[in-house]
DNA sequence: TTTTAATCGAGACGGTACGTCGCGTCTTGTT
DNA sequence: AACAAGACGCGACGTACCGTCTCGATTAAAA
């Protein structure tokens, strides 16, 4: 969670306004689709929501912030993953709509939230809490099922398997700025998979 | 080269002074080493180094790329590559020095700078074509030998050898932020290497 | 009386807080004692006495107000008159006691509060009920006085009179900014009764 | 002078712009016409200006200074003596011209700035050297006028003199706020005069 | 005894101004 | 030309107060 200060459970004062909070994470993120997380400056933003800056610093560190958590909390519910008939198959899947995920408009943000998790510990905490380590999470399931029916070798080392597959990815988009084609995944899924062959 | 305006050779008027392109990049350096690239602003490099504003401008399109131009030119020579016995023990032996690379203060600058370039195509074009570009020429060439030499099979892809072997370390340093370890390393280049095997 | 909002006399719901009252009064001279009276926010005065601002806004209409009457109603029975043996004398031990609650802190205080009332008229108002009436009626008394025991001409236009004594001890303080020295009050009450001497 | 900065004489670098100078005074003394000096923030004047906030810090430290400065370098050249007949026709003339000045809109904001003056060093420095000395100056040169003219006594105390005619004035503006009619002047002087008659 | 109403603390809210910093451009005189 | 110096318009920063508001909890007089 970017968001750090949370309003007192006891619910003593004013009670927060959840519109509020609501407009500014979608201004944000309007914001940033528009001319890049640079865009979403917290003045234009409370200029834009009609929401008062001192507000949006009740609530959040900086611009980037509300980006991370309105980017997040929008696109989060989007990202489900579909059992596949075999594991390679789910992973495979699951890695297109990751690389799906990180090209176009949203993949721009989330590139350059990366980018600014590099220099911003709240955000990177925000960035691996709730991109990284979900989305490891339910790839670790995965794989296990994979153990467990029998597509990968019973002693595979599961998380460096998940680097090299994340790896793969994050570093042609983040590292070495090379498209990542279909065939370029499928064949470095393939290639993970054969080396993880029981 | 982040320098884009190189002064016209034969030019008619008084001629750039090297030295102020030089300690200029050195102070640019040196306050990124202090408080992040964030802190090498055009104002305080400018104020530190004694060289005008305008001197600076130009050269360089904006701070972060002096920084980056100060960087590599002083990390470049310090990276050699050192033959070993054998190409697996190479290739660790130069994916370690890259990690030491990416450790530590420098590691932070560096991060910081491939950070930036996620929204910079000035600083992405300098950092694929001075960092990344050229190490993993020097990968291929080792690996090329490894082929040759048998360690590796005849059809190995090494462009998705080396996207295996530089993504493993690039995830963990700047997108899941786990310390590398030389175990880790060790484990990584040897899984790949065998799953190259011939 | 800067105090404008009288809680009505037999109200129904819960009485006002007569501690409260005070302790805000004192906080805000605390604080204007510290840093003058832009240092006695109401903000700062509500966290310091832990008095809510709704409050202090129930009982005054803004900061300045509430240091002008804490102020003057911890100065106020500080200050008496003494009779002298002579009116003059009488009235230049009274002129001292001015000089002296108008030098210092408390000093500093008051000539900030006069400098507030030029734009303020609730403050203006305060001053003027609170601190300059009430010393002018008590000196006009002792002039009467000075008249009847013939120390005085009879037809002294006595509110002149008070204007000379009061303005030269103000002008110097306020206006011209020159300290006033024992001898130069003197001198001045000296003159001004030789000038409205029978 | 209020303002602080002045431009090293040596005039190096680009040379500052004397017309921002004049329109962002001419600017404050308009909104502090307006509303006060309070209205007169450095935001708006830079908006009215059309002159940066930046530029109006590099040459004063805060809106009040800004206004005082116009105000000055607008009502000075106004402000000349006539000579009359006898001194104390020409005291009384440029009693009320002060009168006069301290009326109306203009007055306000001159009381307004002692009123700031009263905490801010600045200010009253400016407002001492500009306003309040130079007119007691030429207040002064009269009165000598005067005692060589037989119209005042050889040996009288003349820094007293000019004390009680400023002070009957200015105690009555800014401290009592009675209002001063012509009458009111005149038989201040007249009293004064008769007081230091030879 | 139950309303009823004013008070209290806490603190959120929309505003506005603060004074600073950095940007990239420009205008000087000097080398 | 390039250079040191530094002014300029711009716009964002994060903070501080303002005076208002909305809560739930007290506290007494009125019903």
């Amino acid at each position: 969670m970017v968001e750090p200060n949370i309003a007192t459970a006891a619910s003593k004062g004013r009670p927060r306004n959840d519109e509020a909070t609501r407009i500014v994470q979608r201004c944000a993120v309007e914001l940033a689709n528009e001319g890049g997380i640079a865009n979403a400056t917290v003045d234009r933003i409370a200029q834009r929501s009609g929401v008062a800056k001192s507000t949006i610093y009740r609530r959040w560190p900086n611009g980037p912030a509300v980006v991370m958590d309105g980017f997040l909390s929008e696109i989060l519910p989007l990202i489900g993953y579909e059992e596949k008939s075999t594991v390679i198959q789910t992973v495979e899947a699951t890695i297109m709509q990751l690389v799906a995920a990180l090209s176009g408009k949203r993949g721009d943000i989330l590139r350059d939230l990366l980018g600014s998790a590099q220099h911003d510990p709240v955000l990177r905490e925000a960035f691996l809490k709730r991109w990284i380590e979900p989305r490891r999470r339910i790839g670790r399931e995965v794989l296990e099922r994979g153990v467990m029916r029998g597509e990968l070798c019973a002693d595979a080392d599961l998380d460096l398997m998940l680097d090299l597959l994340y790896g793969g990815v994050y570093y042609r988009l983040v590292v070495s700025f090379t498209p990542l084609t279909k065939d370029s995944v499928r064949s470095l899924v393939a290639h993970v998979f054969r080396s993880f062959a029981p």
